[in-house]
DNA sequence: TTGTAAGCGTTATCAC
DNA sequence: GTGATAACGCTTACAA
C-alpha cells in the first residue's frame, strides 16, 4: 500500500478544495488565510505529502541546482572546496550534483553536457589538467548556465572567477626564503598552462629578480607534479656541480619527496638545505621536520564561489557585475623545513 | 539571442517530423530508421539541442539520480568513498547530489527530505554520529526510495549494508601486537553506539580473551576521538602506576595523539610502546615512526554501494534480494610504529 | 513507419 | 478569496 506518491491532487481531494489553492497556500502566498495555510500544511504532513521538486523545477523553468565540476573529489583541496560550495547551497536550499572530471578533458565536456541536460541554473568549475580550450565553457554560458571558475581557471574566458593569490604567495615566499639566507634556490612547478601554476613561478621569477641572487635556469622545472619525477629531479640537482640550497615546490607532495630524497643523501632540513611546500596537506605539520607550507583556505574558496552566484547572478539586475575576479588571500605557514633564522617579524 | 532552450518541438518544426517521433529518434527506439535516427541527431546537434532530464525524468517517473549523505564530504574516508560512488554512477549515466550531516541528526533529516523532494531513485548514506534512531530511514524506504547504507549503520534497519571487517580486523591487529610481545595493550574507542566502533571494540576485546593476558578495565576507554582528549587520557595512563606497553586506536588522528605524547615522555616507540592507529590517513606512512594503521578501502566501499543498486535495486524482480550485508576487507598496514619482531609469516 | 493526444506534478494566469 | 485551465518538455499508448 501506499504505492504512489502524494500529490496536491490527493490533498485538494481530501479538504476539499482546488489544487491550485493547496499549492498557493504551502507556497505561503500573501493571498491566502493564515488558517488555511496552517490547516493545508497539517494536514500534507499527516498524510507524508512531499514536494516533487522536478515538476516544480520544470514548471518554473529552474532547477535550484548547482553543478560543481573538479578533476577529484577525493583530493584534499576540491573535497575541501565542495564541502564549502555544498554549506553555501544548503542555506539556500539549492542542491548540488557534482562530477568529476579524472583530469581528462573529455570528461569534462562529458560531465558539462550532462550538467546542462540536469538544467542546473549555475556551474561551479575547477577545469582539469588537460584543458587547454574553452570552448566547452562557452558552450555552458550559451546555455543560459551560470558560470564561475575557481582556482584552476582559464585565462581567455571572462566571468567569474575564485582564487588564490598565487603570484604574492609565491613572491612572499621567496622573499621569506632569501631572508632565511638561502642564495641558491630551485623551483620545482607544476603544468604550466595552468593558471594556478603559472603564477606561482611567476612570484618566484618576481621575487628573484628583484633579489640579489641569480638562479641558474636549470634550477627552474616546469611540470613535475609527480612526486617521483620530483624526486629524481632532486637527486640530480643534489648531486651536481652546482647545489641547490633550497627547493620552492608547488605541492606538498613534491616537497615531501624533495625531504626524502635530502634524508637518503645526508643532507640537514633545514641548515644545509630549506624546503617549501604548497597547499598545506594534513601531513605538513606532522612530519619532521614539519614542512613549511601554504595555506590555501580552499573551503573558503569554495563558500565564496557559491556566494558569488546568489549575491551577483540569481537575482541578476542591470546594474549587477558580470565579470570579476576575487582573490582569497592564502596563509603562508612557515614551519621548520625552512627555518634557520628567528624570523624578524 | 538564443534566448530560449531548444526543445524536440523546435526540431520537429525544423525537421518537419512530429515531435514525438524526435523523440523516439533520439532514444532509438528500434521502430525508426537508421538514418533518420543519424539525421535527427545531427540536426539536434546542429541547433544545440539539450536533452531536459527534468521533463523525461518528470514523465518516466524516475530521476536517475542517486542521493548521498556522509557526515563530512571533505574527511578522507568519505571523500573516497564518495569518489567511488560517483565513478560506478557515471558508468551508469547517474547523476549524485550531494548532502552533508555535519554530524548532527537534524541535518541528517533534513537532507533526507531535500532528497525525497528531489526524487531520488536511491539513497546511499553513512549515518551521523548523533544518529540513534532509524525511524528517517523508514520514511526513505516508504517514499519507494531505495536504502542502501554503508559504513555507519543502524544495527536496527534491515536493508543493504556495506561495511568493513571491523571485528575481524581489530581481533587480527590485536593478535598482531600480542606476537610483537605487547602485553598491555590499552585501547581508545569511539562512540560505542555507532556500528563501526562497536565492533572494533569487539574485535579487541574478543582477541584479548582469547588470549593469555589480563588488561585492565580502565584501560579500555570509549569516546575519545578528538586528539586533545586521546593525548590527556594517554598522558594520564603512561604517567600511572600501571603503565601500558601498546595503544591499539580506532583512528590514526587518535594514534598521533599518543605517538606525540610519548615522544614527550621520552618513550620510545615501538620499543617500549607500541601504537596502532585505524584508517591509513596520508599521514600515517609520512611520519617517524611510520604508522601502523588499517586500510578501509573507501574507494571500494562506495563503489560497491553503488553497484549495488544497479545490479539488485534497479531492476529487481521477485527473485532479487532486499537484504543484504556486504564485506570490504580491510588491509592490515603494519609498519614501524608497530614492530619490535621480524613478523613470522 | 508516423502522428495524435494524454499525462507526469507543479505553478501562473486568468477569470469569477 | 477561490477555482479552472494551460503550460513546462518530454515519453508513450494508441491510432492511422
Amino acid at each position: 500500500m501506499g504505492k504512489r506518491r502524494i500529490t496536491i491532487y490527493d490533498l485538494a481531494k481530501e479538504l476539499g478544495i482546488s489544487a491550485s489553492y493547496i499549492s498557493r497556500a504551502l507556497n505561503d502566498h500573501p493571498s491566502i488565510n493564515l488558517k488555511v495555510r496552517a490547516h493545508v500544511k497539517q494536514k500534507a504532513q499527516e498524510l507524508n505529502y512531499k514536494h516533487n521538486s522536478q515538476a516544480a523545477n520544470l514548471r518554473r523553468g529552474t532547477s535550484k541546482t548547482i553543478g560543481v565540476i573538479v578533476p577529484h573529489i577525493n583530493q584534499n583541496f576540491f573535497s575541501e572546496a565542495i564541502a564549502g560550495i555544498e554549506e553555501v547551497c544548503f542555506e539556500h536550499n539549492y542542491s548540488l550534483i557534482i562530477c568529476q572530471s579524472h583530469e581528462s578533458f573529455v570528461k569534462e565536456c562529458k560531465a558539462i553536457d550532462t550538467l546542462i541536460r540536469q538544467n542546473v541554473d549555475c556551474l561551479i568549475i575547477s577545469v582539469s589538467a588537460e584543458t587547454q580550450s574553452a570552448e566547452h565553457l562557452q558552450t555552458v554560458k550559451n546555455s543560459q548556465i551560470d558560470l564561475i571558475q575557481f582556482d584552476r581557471c582559464m585565462d581567455q574566458m571572462t566571468g567569474f572567477k575564485v582564487l588564490n593569490d598565487n603570484r604574492d604567495t609565491a613572491f612572499k615566499v621567496t622573499q621569506l626564503m632569501i631572508e632565511q639566507g638561502y642564495q641558491k634556490i630551485a623551483f620545482l612547478g607544476g603544468p604550466s598552462h595552468l593558471n594556478t601554476f603559472k603564477r606561482r613561478k611567476e612570484g618566484f621569477l618576481t621575487a628573484i629578480a628583484e633579489s640579489t641572487l641569480s638562479i641558474p635556469p636549470h634550477f627552474i622545472i616546469d611540470d613535475i607534479l609527480a612526486p617521483a619525477k620530483a624526486m629524481e629531479v632532486a637527486r640530480q640537482l643534489l648531486l651536481s656541480s652546482e647545489v641547490p640550497d633550497a627547493f620552492l615546490t608547488v605541492s606538498d607532495h613534491q616537497s615531501l619527496g624533495v625531504l626524502q630524497t635530502a634524508e637518503s643523501l645526508g643532507l640537514k632540513v633545514p641548515d644545509q638545505l630549506g624546503i617549501f611546500g604548497f597547499a598545506n596537506e594534513t601531513f605538513a605539520s606532522m612530519i619532521r621536520p614539519p614542512l613549511s607550507s601554504v595555506e590555501q583556505r580552499s573551503k573558503e574558496i569554495g563558500r565564496r564561489a557559491a556566494q558569488i552566484y546568489f549575491e551577483h547572478l540569481l537575482h541578476r539586475d542591470e546594474e549587477d557585475l558580470t565579470d570579476k575576479e576575487e582573490i582569497i588571500k592564502s596563509e603562508i605557514l612557515i614551519r621548520a623545513s625552512a627555518l634557520r633564522r628567528l624570523l624578524s617579524a
